[in-house]
DNA sequence: ATGACTAAACCTTTTAGA
């Protein structure tokens, strides 16, 4: 059983390369979408579930947006945003599924904010988002003990995530202060599902749509998935499927995709 | 070159993304 990440940039743009994807990908059960742009109204609902999707979504006009498709499963508990957290846009999208071992299993969607440039408002804003979300991830952890965090986190975990680093050093995505708060969601018992496994080198799941950066490889990786301590041992794989960055119109971002097994 | 693409809205120009 599958569980990806993907940050579409648009869902109506995307819709045909996100329905292909799955139907090309059997095995992901929950996808989770960010930047799906659209308000609640305007959502692709009745297209997806006459494609046999089940679908939670929270968007917005323009900006951000989350969404969650699960190919046999319902999702309950859906929460969105971070309870208790005074914000206004449509970042994170959280609901209850079952694993393969049978015991529930919390998905947590985010679409973490840009932050623009270290010293600005919007970098402020991204600061206290953090540590609000490490708050509410702490109690959530404890309700629901097999997590996943999953999304567009717009922060490198070191310069193995950034293709220049030297160019990059201290920029956005790639800035102590930011990469401290990643280290602290580390800190609940949560593990990079990506370096639990072999990877080749210089994989990223982003690139600028300038300057020919995906055939040059020149990206980043900022989606990730984070598996909770009591699921880490079920975890069998974890990959970034570059094919979809490939398509017309790509989105800039690629999925991610999680694998659990049944047993530990 | 505070640039290069892409998407959406306030739509032939601006804002934001990362």
């Amino acid at each position: 059983m599958q569980f990806a990440t993907w940050n579409v940039n648009s869902l109506s743009v995307r819709l045909p390369q996100v329905l292909d994807w799955l139907a090309t990908n059997p095995e992901v059960e929950v996808l989770a979408l960010q930047e799906t742009k659209l308000t609640d109204d305007k959502f692709p609902l009745q297209l997806l579930n006459e494609a046999g999707f089940q679908v939670h979504f929270f968007g917005q006009k323009t900006y951000n947006g989350v969404a969650l498709i699960s190919r046999t499963q319902t999702g309950t508990d859906v929460v969105r945003n971070i309870p208790g957290m005074d914000c206004d846009m449509a970042r994170v999208l959280s609901a209850t599924y079952t694993a393969p071992n049978g015991q529930p299993v919390r998905v947590v969607n985010g679409y973490f904010p840009n932050g623009q440039a270290p010293g600005t408002d919007k970098f402020a804003y991204k600061m206290r988002w953090l540590t609000a979300l490490r708050e509410w991830l702490r109690g959530e952890l404890v309700k629901t003990p097999q997590l996943i965090l999953l999304g567009d986190f717009n922060i490198t975990f070191d310069d193995l995530d950034v293709y220049d680093p030297v160019a990059l050093h201290e920029t956005i995505h790639c800035t102590t202060e930011e990469r401290t708060h990643l280290q602290d969601l580390i800190g609940l018992g949560l593990t990079d599902s990506h370096r639990l496994f072999p990877q080749p080198e210089k994989s990223y799941s982003w690139w600028d749509y300038r300057g020919f950066a995906f055939r040059r490889n020149n990206g980043l990786r900022i989606d990730h998935i984070l598996v909770s301590d009591a699921l880490k041992p079920f975890a069998t794989a974890c990959s970034i499927d570059r094919l979809p960055r490939k398509n017309e119109r790509p989105s800039d971002h690629t999925p991610v995709v999680l694998t659990l097994g049944a047993t530990a």
